[in-house]
DNA sequence: CGGTATCCTGAAGGATACTG
DNA sequence: CAGTATCCTTCAGGATACCG
């Protein structure tokens, strides 16, 4: 296991770091989920479709590193570890959802505005 | 230029894409700057730190398509293009810089945390 | 000035196998 | 069940060059 760097512009500006954990791939699903109630590791992999194992122990443990989320591993065979927010998981997790709702919401305007403009990348 | 198929995730759910579009690296970065006020291509590259010539282009033309931003070409030489927020665009800048804002203010709690889980990896 | 085209590399992340 | 370790592929995105 390598130690990455906080690379150049994470330097610049401590937030850009935070900012992309929040709103990572995964992260912002995870966060999302985890609104809605505290779920086990194999509830919340069946949840958001698509991530891996890896990934979501990946995302995991940044979200608890930077306490947006607590980890709960009790100590029984076959281990269960439960995953909740913490107040400021729950903060960040309230804004994140709100920016989910609201794309959701203005879905068909996105649509009719890319018809518009010409089938062109999805970048 | 290969135009590439929106991936099996996105197929899933339209909204991910959206929601990585306004979520991703620069795209959070162009909708806070445009917020404030409209700006020219190389006004936008100096103000956002770091984004190469290559990503803001790419950047804008997403946000473009989706709806979120404003494209004005002047006819004149040397070539003028100013980019602003649409209404809707104007709407998801304000809960993305709604969420960046947050974080600035959070900052301290975050890197808190970070002490007492002991310092590990930065992904 | 405001792009586009091409090339290239490092990092993200998926698949698989293994473990306590 | 809840992870780690390893390998391997894909792709974001930087460097460079060129163009209207």
């Amino acid at each position: 296991m390598t130690v990455s760097e906080p690379d150049v512009y994470d330097r610049m500006c401590p937030s850009r770091g935070v900012l992309e954990h929040v709103t990572s791939r995964w992260g912002v699903l995870v966060l999302a989920a985890l609104r809605d109630r505290g779920y086990r590791f194999g509830e919340l992999r069946r949840r958001i479709d698509g991530v891996s194992e890896k990934m979501l122990a990946q995302t995991l443990q940044t979200l608890e590193r930077d306490g947006f989320v607590h980890r709960k591993a009790h100590p029984v065979i076959p281990p269960r570890v439960d995953y909740s927010l913490t107040p400021l998981g729950t903060e960040a997790a309230e804004l994140v959802t709100g920016l989910v709702e609201w794309i959701e919401r203005r879905l068909p305007q996105v649509e009719s505005a890319r018809e518009l403009h010409g089938a062109r990348r999805e970048g």
